[in-house]
DNA sequence: GATGAATGAGTTTTCATTCAT
DNA sequence: GATGAATGAAAACTCATTCAT
């Protein structure tokens, strides 16, 4: 594929995520996108067969991008890491709001096509922290009969839902004390 | 009103809520609406206004059904009526499904006409569990420097996120291995 | 159905009728067939789920047509029946000039959605004469070793090869004269 | 002009006339002809001033490849030259199915840009069977008032329909029989 | 000679809404 | 109260054509 073609696809993506974080997908249309990106309409449609394979390939290229953000943040001994990890979803909230409330949006809709894509999103960011909570039930820090997988699923969706939160009502507080506050909470978990 | 038209009314809502939260707002037609309700479509503007009305009507009515639910749970001392709380969050998306996975598919959507309806319902239900925090930081039981919105926000969103994977991911398990599950980890938060 | 949309949809049918004939499937535009048909855009789509249903729904209401007039044409024994339905066959491309040209355009085409149809179309007529041509044979006047389908369909051809370079190039000679001709052809084959 | 360029071109007729005798001219876009012929889109508009003028430069191709093949087959005393143009009408229907059906498809469209080019076709093609059904008359074999016109595109329309009913309906059988028919039909015109 | 990314005018299609019955 | 045929504005989508490489 030529970098040209690529440059075009990384540009209607970015027009992409933010119109549809901020209107929906239904009332995002083609030609809006196509605007902002600075291409004709046609170009959408030479580089995504529809506006639905655009949106599934928009989230695809959002996963890889959570993904690798949170795989980078698993460093060092396990509670430390996850301190790590719960900073650096509240970093990429922060920085790619738009894509984060987009992915949202969509990940409680079912019999979407998309579907399929957003629970793989899901799976992969919440396993990163599911890992973290093995490791600490190993590392005798929270009790081995504790369902790692809701567990897992508790902490994704508090991150998340404290940082939209955040972003929506008091944008101005510093990241740290937002992080702060969590970590409190999460240590409570923890064995003493 | 008569009772024959509340009775459509009611029908439209049902097939509303399930279409809506299936595949969203933007991509459920009036058609499928009184197709689903066994209406004409005629029969939908007779009704309601319009599409949004019908949609705002319905947000309004699923928040008070919410609403009516969480606040009868808050019974007895702060850390029962905690659990009692979060119970009731779990039952209720248990039950309505549809209607919750409609409500978090707009929290998360600025600039759309019905954000401000979307906003006061969680900042209802947020409240409730808040209100009780503000009792168990009194009763002594959570340190009185803990940003208490945040901890509200994160509760709320650690039970939504929990519930709706529970429905989609293993609906077959009992509640109460669920509900066991989040009490231990909201106990590890509580001062011993 | 009601009469009001069955109206539509005639009306729609005599439109589409003229404007493909002329222009073809392809060329022809469903705002020109609205236009013509005097009925908004979207009506069409009301009435027909789409251009290519209409052109189907068109093609199996031109047969029935075409059928009806061949089979009332047979009459009395089988040299004047035949006589009568190859008459009636040059009448009603004739009279239904744009009909028989859309026909005969799309009926040696395959692989399109409307493959079948037309094939029904020509099988149906073709059957009539080719009944004729058993008769004969069991008059005696036809040998009974002659292939009636390769008969049949020869008949047909010429027929309709006859009537359209009649219409195009000389619309002026009469009926009777194309017809005469035609039947001194064909007597030629039958037994004297 | 060189042969790689004659050879590229060559390779778009092919794939042209296929599909567009399956299609039609405004179903078959030019994105399908260049990749059927394995060449990049810009190669049609390199070779040919535009889609228009490759058709029209097929149906010329193909028109000289029937007047020749025709032609040819002029061979004898009447009866027997008509017989072998009847056969080779046959044959190269046969062969090139795909053009002969493009042919006949278009053959019955007014108002088209390539409407002329077609009715030369069909004139050069009947003019051969016209000049033969003459030397008969001359040679008192048919009756000296027959309209040899209409006589003409009789038995053109004829062997064409016969023709691809047997390549549509029964590929299998050989051309021998199809032939024998056709011509104890036409014998029967004959003067005995 | 050939390529393929980009274009935009022209089309098909959708669907919330109206209104006569 | 309810209906459903009709509407038209706003989308989605197609594709012949251009042009820089």
């Amino acid at each position: 594929m030529s970098s040209r073609r690529e440059a075009t696809r990384h540009r209607l993506f970015e027009a992409a995520i933010t119109l549809i974080s901020e209107q929906g997908f239904g009332a995002t249309s083609v030609d809006q996108i196509a605007e902002r990106a600075g291409v004709a309409k046609g170009t959408v449609y030479y580089n995504f067969s529809g506006k639905a394979e655009l949106y599934t390939a928009l989230m695809e290229w959002g996963v890889q991008r959570l993904s690798d953000h949170l795989s980078a943040a698993v460093v060092g001994p396990p509670r430390e890491a996850l301190s790590s990890v719960l900073r650096t979803e509240l970093e990429f909230i922060g920085t790619h709001e738009s894509l984060a409330r987009l992915l949202m949006a969509e990940a409680w809709r079912t019999r979407q096509t998309w579907y399929d894509t957003v629970r793989q999103i899901r799976a992969g960011a919440i396993g990163v922290i599911s890992g973290l909570l093995e490791d600490l039930v190993e590392a005798g820090e929270l009790p081995d009969d504790l369902d790692i997988g809701v567990a897992g699923s508790a902490l994704f969706g508090m991150v998340l839902t404290v940082a939209l939160d955040w972003r929506t009502l008091q944008p101005d507080r510093p990241l740290e004390e937002i992080h702060a506050t969590l970590i409190r909470l999460v240590d409570g978990f923890l064995t003493r």
